[in-house]
RNA sequence: GCGGGCGUGGCGGAAUGGUAGACGCAGCGGACUUAAAAUCCGCAGGCCUUGGCCGUGAGGGUUCGAGUCCCUCCGCCCGUACCA
C-alpha cells in the first residue's frame, strides 16, 4: 500500500483549489454571507508558528462555514507600516519599503504553503498608497466633522538620538540605545477625540451588541475606559507668589473629605512647574519625576515621594489649611492632575503620609470586626488583626465628619457632593480613565498626515486632488541618522510647499500616523475596495460586521477599542450602517517551547539540541544541555521553531492539525516535535483506513434500515461524531473535535466493506474525510478522491447528523453510596425513576455496600447517576 | 501598583454540580523483523496482597454529591496607552 505523501499531495490540491477559485468570495449571489478574519500579520520577515496557529483556526471556520453553505469572505493582508522597517534600514542598509515588500513576498509564499482557504484577490498592504490614500481621506473627513484635533502633548524625548521614544524604549528612565536620561517634551500633535465616545463604547459592552465577545475582554475594556462618578472641586489657595487662586481637584471619594490631610498635584502640574522655576528643590523633584518611566506601571510601582510646595489650600468644611505637595504618584492625565489625600482610607496616601509625617484621620468605621475604637489621631491607624497597618478603603459608617456622621459610605458620597455643590465649591462629575488617542508619530515609515502647516492659516488640509500625500524618496543612508528624515534636508523638497489657502510658504506636517490607525479599518477595506473612496457602503455592509474575528489577547484593549471607535466614525460619515466591527471575537493563546542552554549558559535553538528522555545533548558533539522553562517563543531565548522546516518534515496538514489538537485554542500551546509526529501519524492512519474503501462512494448507496447490531452501532458512532465535531467547531473546541476524530478512527478498526457493511462503511469513511477536512484539508481531498467523491471535498456540503441515531438503547449509570461510587447498572434511557432506584438497590455491589445500613434517601438523576444516602 | 488569565497523572489536556484523568504525547509489554526503524495489538494516577484507601496549587465553607459554586491564601503568565 502507498503511504500518504504530503510533499506531493499538498501542492497538487493547492493548485486544484486555485484553479477552481474555490475560496473566492462572491459579492453577488443569494447565499448567506460569512466574514471570518484573523488579525493580519506584521511583515516581520517570515511567518512564526504563532501565525500558523492563528490562521489554522480561521481556516477551520472558513472551510466549515463554506461547507455549511455560506458565501465566505476570508481575506489576508499586511499591517506593513511601523518602526521595525526603519530599524532594519538603519542596521542593515536598504530602504524600509524594500525590506517590507521583500518580507511580504516571503511570508505570502509561506502562508500559501499552509494551504489556507484565503481569497488572495483582496490582498493589500497598509503601506500601499492605494490603501493609505483612503486613510488620508478618512482623516480629513474626520477632521471636518471635528473628530480630530491638534494639541500639545508630552512625549519621551531622547536628547542624544534626537528622537521620540516609545515607552518600551525607555529603560530605567534612560533611552535604550543612547543611555541618556529621557526628557519629557511638549509637542503639538494630533488626537482622535475617542473620549467623546467613551459612553457609547462602554454601553455597547453591555447592551448585547458584543454578546459574542469573551467576558474578560469586555471587562478589560470596561476597566480601560474607567468611567467613574466623582466630585470636581476647588480648594482656595494661599501662599506667596501664587500662580492661581485655587486648586481644582478630582476625587471619587468625596465621602472622605473630613479625613483630608494634604493636597497633591502631579509633578508636571502647572502649580509644580511654577514653583520649580524658582525653587531648586522643587525643580530637582520635577526633573527626577520626568526621568521616571512614563508607563503607568512604573509610576504606580515607584516609591511614593513628593516635595512640599509653598502654598496651602483651605478645607471648605473645616477651614483648616492643608499643605500642598507635588507627588510622583499623581497622574496629570487623569482627572485634574490634583487630589486631596485621605491617608486613612487610601493606601498610596497613607504610604506618603507616613513618609512625611502627615496626619492620618480615620473618618470611616469599617463594617464589623476590627477598627471599632478608632479615634481621629495623628498616628497611623486602622490596624488589622495581624498587626499590619493599612488603609481601610472599603465601606463603613462615617465618623468625625460633622453632617455626614452615622451615614454609610454609600449615603455619604452623594451627600458630600450635594453639600459642596450647594456651597458653590464644585460639582459632581463623570470622569474617564480613557485618554484621547494621540496618533502623531515622529517617524518616517507610516501614513503621512495630509496636512500643511501654515504660519498664517494654521493647519490646512491637503486638497483632495493632491492626495495621496506619499512618502518622499529618501536615500537609504539617511536611516543611519537618528530622528525623522522627513524633518531633515533630505526631505526639504517634499516638505516645503505653498499653503493651499493663502499661497504663502508653508510646510507639510512631518509626522506620520500611529500604525493602529492602519489596522482600525482594514477589515472594511477587505469587504469593499473601490478606487475612489474608502469603501462602497452597500458592498461593505453586505459583509460587515466581521462575524468571526480571531487574534491574540495582547490586542484585547488598544487595537480592538480603536477599531470599534473608527467604525463609529465611519458610520457617521456614511460608510457603513454598523457601529461595531466584530460580532464574535476569539482570542487565541500563544505558542510556547522549552528553552535550552549549553554548559556555558548560552541559549541554543531547538534544532541544535537532541532530547533523549529527561536529558538533552547538543546535536554536534553530544555535550550536555540544560533544559529550561517552557516559555513564549522569543528570538532572544532562541526557543523558536521554523514553521516551514516543520512543514517540510511533517506536511502542512500535520503542522496545522497539531497546533489545534493539543490545547484549548484560548490557552497557550507547547510546540513539540513528538506532537507534530503524532499528527503526521494520524494522517497516515486516516489514509490507510480510507484506502480500504476505495471507490466505495461510487459503488454503493445509502445504508438500509435492517442492519445488524454491530452495523447499527457503527452508524450511531458515525452520527454521534458528526454531531460532536460540528458542535465543537462551532464553539471553538478544536482540541475536542480532534479527540473525537481520533476516537472515531479507533472505532473503524476492523471495518468491513462488503455486503450489508458496504453502505455503512461508505458513510463512515465519507464522514471521517469530511470532518477531518477543516483540519487537514489536503489529506481530505486525497481521501475524497480515493473514495470516489464528486468534485472537490472543499466544495462538498457538511454532513448532517441523523437525530434518531444519537441515542443509545441502553445507558450505564454509576451508583454511589454516600457519594462514593460502588457499582453500576444498565437501564433503558426512558426507565422511570422508581425502576432505576429498584434496579440500583438490587445490584449486588450496592446491596453489599448497604448491608447493616439504613437507607435515608435515594437521589436519581435521570441518565446521569444514582446516589444512595445511608447510615 | 492596578486590571485580566491560568493552576487536574511523567507531559498537553477531558469532565451541563453527577463514574476525575476522554483523546494525544512520552513510557512499559507483546506481534512482525536476522536486527533495527516504521507499523500493529495491549497495559498504564498513587498507595496498600483482589477489596479498599488517597488523589484536581494550599486551607476553609455550601451540597446527597465539588476539579466545577463561595471565602482566604500561594505560585506563574499577559496588558498597562509611541512595539506590532
Amino acid at each position: 500500500m502507498v503511504r500518504y505523501d504530503p510533499a506531493s499531495a499538498e501542492p497538487k490540491w493547492q493548485k486544484a483549489w486555485d484553479e477552481a477559485e474555490c475560496f473566492k468570495a462572491h459579492d453577488e449571489g443569494g447565499k448567506p454571507k460569512y466574514y471570518v478574519l484573523e488579525m493580519f500579520p506584521y511583515p516581520s520577515g517570515k511567518i512564526h508558528i504563532g501565525h500558523v496557529r492563528n490562521y489554522a483556526m480561521g481556516d477551520v471556520i472558513a472551510r466549515f462555514k463554506k461547507a455549511q453553505g455560506f458565501d465566505v469572505l476570508h481575506p489576508m493582508g499586511w499591517d506593513a507600516f511601523g518602526l521595525p522597517a526603519e530599524n532594519a534600514a538603519r542596521d542593515n542598509g536598504g530602504h524600509p519599503r524594500e525590506w517590507t515588500y521583500g518580507n511580504i513576498e516571503v511570508m505570502k509564499s509561506q502562508l500559501k504553503r499552509m494551504g489556507l482557504a484565503i481569497d488572495w484577490s483582496r490582498e493589500f498592504a497598509t503601506c500601499d498608497p492605494e490603501y493609505y490614500v483612503h486613510q488620508q481621506k478618512l482623516f480629513l473627513e474626520f477632521l471636518k466633522k471635528g473628530f480630530v484635533e491638534r494639541r500639545e502633548s508630552l512625549v519621551n524625548w531622547d536628547p542624544v538620538e534626537m528622537t521620540v521614544l516609545a515607552n518600551e524604549q525607555v529603560v530605567d528612565g534612560k533611552g535604550w540605545r543612547s543611555g541618556a536620561p529621557v526628557e519629557k517634551k511638549s509637542m503639538s500633535t494630533w488626537f482622535f477625540k475617542i473620549t467623546e465616545r467613551a459612553d457609547d463604547l462602554l454601553e455597547a459592552l453591555d447592551d448585547g451588541r458584543l454578546e459574542g465577545w469573551p467576558a474578560h475582554v469586555k471587562e478589560m475594556q470596561r476597566n480601560w475606559i474607567g468611567k467613574s462618578e466623582g466630585l470636581k472641586m476647588a480648594f482656595p489657595l494661599s501662599g506667596s507668589d501664587l500662580p492661581q487662586d485655587d486648586l481644582p481637584i478630582y476625587t471619587t471619594r468625596p465621602d472622605t473629605l473630613y479625613g483630608a490631610s494634604f493636597l497633591g498635584v502631579a509633578p508636571d502640574h502647572p502649580l509644580a512647574k511654577h514653583y520649580a522655576s524658582t525653587d531648586p528643590k522643587v525643580a530637582a523633584f520635577v526633573t527626577e519625576c520626568a526621568a521616571q518611566g512614563t508607563s503607568e506601571a512604573d509610576i504606580e510601582k515607584a516609591e511614593k515621594k513628593g516635595v512640599r510646595l509653598p502654598v496651602t489650600g483651605r478645607h471648605p468644611f473645616t477651614n483648616e489649611e492643608l499643605p500642598v505637595y507635588a507627588c510622583n504618584f499623581i497622574l496629570m492625565q487623569y482627572g485634574t492632575g490634583a487630589i486631596f489625600a485621605c491617608p486613612a482610607h487610601d493606601q498610596r496616601d497613607l504610604d506618603f503620609a507616613r513618609k512625611y509625617g502627615l496626619p492620618v484621620k480615620p473618618v470611616i468605621q469599617p463594617l464589623g470586626g476590627h477598627g471599632t475604637d478608632l479615634k481621629a489621631t495623628a498616628e497611623p491607624s486602622c490596624e488589622t488583626d495581624d498587626g499590619r497597618t493599612e488603609a481601610h478603603t472599603g465601606p463603613g459608617t462615617m465618623i468625625h465628619s460633622e453632617f455626614l456622621n452615622g451615614k454609610s459610605t454609600d449615603e455619604a458620597l452623594p451627600a458630600a457632593i450635594e453639600k459642596i455643590a450647594e456651597m458653590g465649591w464644585g460639582e459632581g462629575t463623570t470622569n474617564y480613565r480613557l485618554r484621547d488617542w494621540g496618533l502623531s508619530r515622529q517617524r518616517y515609515w507610516g501614513c503621512p498626515m495630509p496636512i500643511i502647516l501654515c504660519g498664517d492659516c494654521g493647519t490646512v488640509p491637503v486638497p483632495d486632488d493632491q492626495l495621496p500625500v506619499g512618502l518622499p524618496e529618501i536615500d537609504p543612508s539617511e536611516f543611519k541618522t537618528p530622528g525623522n528624515p522627513l524633518d531633515r534636508d533630505c526631505a526639504k523638497a517634499w516638505r516645503e510647499v505653498s499653503c493651499p489657502k493663502c499661497g504663502k510658504d508653508a510646510k507639510r506636517d512631518t509626522d506620520t500616523m500611529d500604525t493602529f490607525v492602519d489596522s482600525s479599518w482594514y477589515f472594511a477595506r477587505f469587504a469593499s475596495q473601490p478606487e475612489d473612496e474608502p469603501v462602497d457602503k452597500a458592498q461593505a455592509d453586505a459583509w460587515l460586521p466581521v462575524q468571526q474575528y480571531i487574534g491574540g489577547i495582547e490586542h484585547a484593549i488598544l487595537h480592538l477599542l480603536y477599531a470599534r471607535y473608527f467604525t463609529r466614525m465611519m458610520q457617521e460619515c456614511g460608510y457603513t450602517e454598523q457601529s461595531e466591527p466584530f460580532t464574535n471575537l476569539f482570542t487565541q493563546g500563544m505558542v510556547t517551547h522549552a528553552t535550552y542552554k549549553d554548559e556555558a549558559g548560552n541559549w541554543l535553538f531547538p534544532e541544535e539540541v537532541e532530547v533523549r528522555g529527561k536529558d538533552a545533548f547538543t546535536v554536534d558533539g553530544g555535550k550536555p544541555v540544560k533544559i529550561g522553562a517552557i516559555e513564549k517563543m522569543s528570538k532572544s531565548k532562541k526557543n523558536v521553531v521554523n514553521p516551514m522546516s516543520m512543514t517540510d518534515n511533517y506536511g502542512a496538514d500535520a503542522v496545522r492539525f497539531f497546533m489545534l489538537s493539543d490545547s484549548p485554542p484560548e490557552r497557550d500551546v507547547e510546540w513539540t516535535e513528538a506532537g507534530a509526529e503524532g499528527a503526521a501519524r494520524f494522517a497516515n492512519r486516516v489514509h490507510e483506513a480510507i484506502a480500504k474503501g476505495e471507490g466505495l462512494l461510487r459503488s454503493t448507496g445509502a445504508p438500509g434500515a435492517d442492519l445488524s447490531d454491530e452495523l447499527m452501532a457503527l452508524r450511531r458512532k458515525t452520527h454521534k461524531t458528526i454531531d460532536g465535531v460540528t458542535g465543537d467547531i462551532e464553539h471553538f473546541r478544536f482540541n475536542k473535535a480532534i479527540a473525537r476524530l481520533y476516537e472515531f478512527l479507533g472505532a473503524l478498526k476492523g471495518l468491513k466493506t462488503d455486503g450489508d457493511a458496504a453502505p455503512v462503511a461508505a458513510e463512515a469513511l465519507r464522514v471521517l474525510t469530511q470532518l477531518t477536512a477543516p483540519f487537514m484539508p489536503h489529506l481530505a481531498e486525497e481521501c475524497w478522491a480515493m473514495l470516489g467523491g464528486e468534485g472537490l471535498c472543499a466544495d462538498a456540503a457538511w454532513p448532517k447528523a441523523d437525530e434518531s441515531l444519537l441515542e443509545d438503547d441502553v445507558v450505564t449509570l454509576p451508583v454511589q453510596v454516600n457519594g462514593k461510587r460502588r457499582g453500576e447498572i444498565k437501564v433503558s434511557p426512558d426507565a422511570s425513576q422508581d425502576e432505576v432506584q429498584k434496579i440500583a438497590l438490587e445490584q449486588d455491589d450496592i446491596a453489599r455496600s448497604l448491608e447493616g445500613k439504613t437507607i435515608r434517601k435515594v437521589i436519581v438523576v435521570p441518565g446521569r447517576i444514582v446516589n444512595v444516602v445511608a447510615g
